[in-house]
DNA sequence: CTAGGTGTTACTTTTTAAGTAACTGTTATT
DNA sequence: AATAACAGTTACTTAAAAAGTAACACCTAG
């Protein structure tokens, strides 16, 4: 998952709409708080809308999280937007006259399966409302 | 980390020439077996040899393993070919004037660290010598 | 001394993801 | 009912990243 900030961006977009309570909650307002496009978060949300996280109606301004945020874990929301579950890829191309190369491909996946699991458990024990709150708190030093 | 699969080629390589004592290990060959170019592989092949993994000499066609490999890890590996270190990814142009885009960045790396280093934990339990035997099973009970 | 390899750098192509635009259909308001 | 604004979606463009390729200086073994 190199380069892409998905998660980043999804993460972001709930943690607003849980904080700034009844205000502007257009997919504008919400793309200039991450100087990103309009378009591309209502395809966020149109993600995480799918998954169960957000509920939201479709000429309407007016999203809210589906529960309370510290039922929603890292992990939701990982699965949420990215569809191949996989931080680590193996190479598809190798030579099926080799030994090693005819074999190699499932012995990574084996491997990799583990360490992606590892992580996933990690991400389940990160919650939303941790997340929230960390910003409210890095916030409030900011004031200090 | 989508779509890179250096790790995946430097396990590979690795695994071959630990497979293949006293074989052809020009970089050609062994970019025959991973069906890629000598040009990476001898790329690969310098980052694992500065990262002590693996010996060469410039003008001759010698590699070999720094160390048996069974105390080399997966995460050893990981850690040779990516210098990122980062398997998930911040959004680092967030709005500075929003309290969540000035602090989520902050946040977001606190909570990717902590899977990250879940991950490098499970790389750090799976060791070379496992993904050579592994295959080598594999391979043997594809001739039965 | 020469043939063939390594190590390295620069460059090109391919792949991926972000960014953008456009359009349909829904909602809220008047 | 008319309309203005927005969500949801699809298609397309641009930018970023990684693989692939070529070239070359230097080293080594025969």
């Amino acid at each position: 998952m190199k380069y892409s900030h998905k998660l980043s961006d999804a993460v972001h977009i709930l943690a607003y709409i849980d904080i700034f309570q009844n205000e502007d909650f257009s997919s504008k307002a919400i793309a200039d708080s991450i100087e990103s496009n309009p378009s591309l978060i209502r395809r966020l949300m149109s993600s995480l809308s799918k998954a169960g996280l957000l509920i939201t109606r479709s000429g309407s301004v007016s999203p809210r999280l589906s529960r309370p945020a510290d039922q929603i874990t890292l992990l939701d929301i990982y699965l949420a937007i990215d569809d191949s579950h996989e931080l680590l890829h193996v190479d598809e191309k190798t030579n099926m006259n080799c030994p090693v190369g005819r074999n190699i491909q499932d012995t990574l996946n084996a491997a990799y399966d583990q360490v992606q699991q590892a992580a996933e458990e990690s991400m389940k024990t990160i919650v939303l409302q941790d997340l929230i709150e960390d910003v409210l708190i890095r916030e409030k030093n900011r004031n200090q």
